[in-house]
DNA sequence: TCAGGCGGCGTTGTGCACAACATCATATCA
DNA sequence: TGATATGATGTTGTGCACAACGCCGCCTGA
């Protein structure tokens, strides 16, 4: 989409700078994904409030710019700025968390059906690359590397359908739920044994639709995602219906 | 969801001024929600450059606040700028617009079934209302009360879900689709007969989605809706494919 | 006659100073 | 002592001047 506004200007002026200096949108672009992305990680944890005036002495800009990647996170719904206080992280209650997840479920098996795409052998190697980090993860647990390794593979998953709309849908939904997520199973005093078993399962996730992927049965990764989104959320609410009681583990 | 933050300091500012004086993020609002339905309504066509500056006079402040306003409506697809060029209305091509659709009629079901809510009277009165506004409009065909009604109409079909997520995504898909059907119309030369016919169909769509309303059988709603959003799209295809030829068109 | 460069013009992007606003500590009075 | 007003302080929002950038017409040379 958008064919026609793309060959006003564009096309020429992006390949024209190699690699060294950038333009004022692809500077706008770099910052935009630093913060999404430390949103995601946790590195900024929900409620948490940001400065206008600390992120532009990082970023070597003035505000604005700032301020424009700022109204652009709060629109998707990962900030919210109050006039004279300040900009924070947005949180999720349980009952938000739980329609975001519900929608996903649903999504996911969309990913099938609309508009997939059969996998080429770079792709396919994408995958079992994943998988292979995600061996790696189950001898040694890692909360990060899990959570990267988490990311990597939706944009995988995601580039399965050409729907462009379903992706963006999808994409933002999963960064709204992905934080929220790792905040929760972080705050359990048996976070190191849930991480692991998480990764366990997500490793059991990764290898049925790795196998899907190979033999190009999109429909069945949909359904596969599916099942384990909605059995992830399961668990979260268990996680937090439990949490801090620390029954029955040994350490 | 967001509820520990809105406690920071909105909830008691919101009600201290009347009607009168707007602050800041009111104002936002204001001129977004306005911007948008411009777009929406053709009133800024695909394509159709626009000015800060301009704006900025019209809504009688600077620049500053213009641009964030253009910022949240770029990030929501329909507008994109290019600096030193302009900022202009996007366009989506026929590929583009069936992706979207695709993505809305399965959206569409999914208002049945996620979370719905019973409609109280007061709802109930709002679609008798709306199906008897269809009704004049087939007697006195209105591209203009069309397009609002035909607005209207959706906030509420969209009211019956309680999932925000999917109220969200579904608003702004349609807001994206609605204008380009209006304007792949509106070009046609057979258009006011056209409109007529989908006048009529869109009464019929009403019809049964406010009879299924009224039992309370909100999955048939989706069902009925699935339905009527698939022939649209199929119908604006058949459109476009014989547009300008006028074959069988008396006048 | 035409190809290529170059400079004016208009638009969006940026930097900076100040206004508007919310919060908190302090003072002041009953 | 407590409650309320009030100013200090820090933050986001706004206005304005200028820089960066793309486009287009003109000019120059062959």
């Amino acid at each position: 989409m958008m064919e026609t506004i793309r060959s006003l200007g564009e096309s020429g002026a992006d390949l024209r700078a190699p690699a060294v200096e950038e333009g004022a949108r692809r500077r706008f672009d770099r910052i935009y994904d630093t913060l999404r992305m430390r949103i995601c990680l946790l590195e900024y944890q929900p409620l948490e409030r940001l400065r206008e005036e600390d992120l532009a002495a990082e970023f070597k800009v003035s505000r604005t710019p700032i301020r424009r990647v700022l109204v652009k996170l709060e629109a998707e719904g990962l900030l919210r700025s109050v006039h004279g206080v300040g900009t924070f992280v947005t949180d999720i209650d349980i009952r938000g968390l739980e329609q975001v997840y519900q929608l996903r479920v649903e999504l996911a098996e969309l990913i099938g059906r609309l508009a997939p795409v059969k996998p080429d052998a770079t792709r396919l190697q994408a995958f079992r690359d994943a998988l292979a980090r995600c061996e790696v993860l189950v001898v040694t647990p890692e909360p990060r590397d899990f959570s990267r390794l988490n990311i990597d593979f939706f944009h995988l998953l995601n580039g399965l359908t050409e729907n462009g709309p379903l992706r963006e849908i999808s994409e933002r939904l999963y960064f709204q739920t992905t934080r929220i997520w790792l905040k929760t199973v972080s705050t359990l005093n048996r976070f190191s044994l849930v991480l692991h078993e998480e990764i366990r399962t997500f490793h059991r996730e990764v290898s049925d639709i790795v196998a899907a992927v190979e033999i190009g049965d999109l429909q069945s990764v949909g359904h596969i995602r599916r099942a384990h989104i909605a059995m992830s959320f399961a668990r979260l609410r268990a996680y937090s219906a439990g949490r801090g009681t620390g029954e029955d583990v040994p350490s």
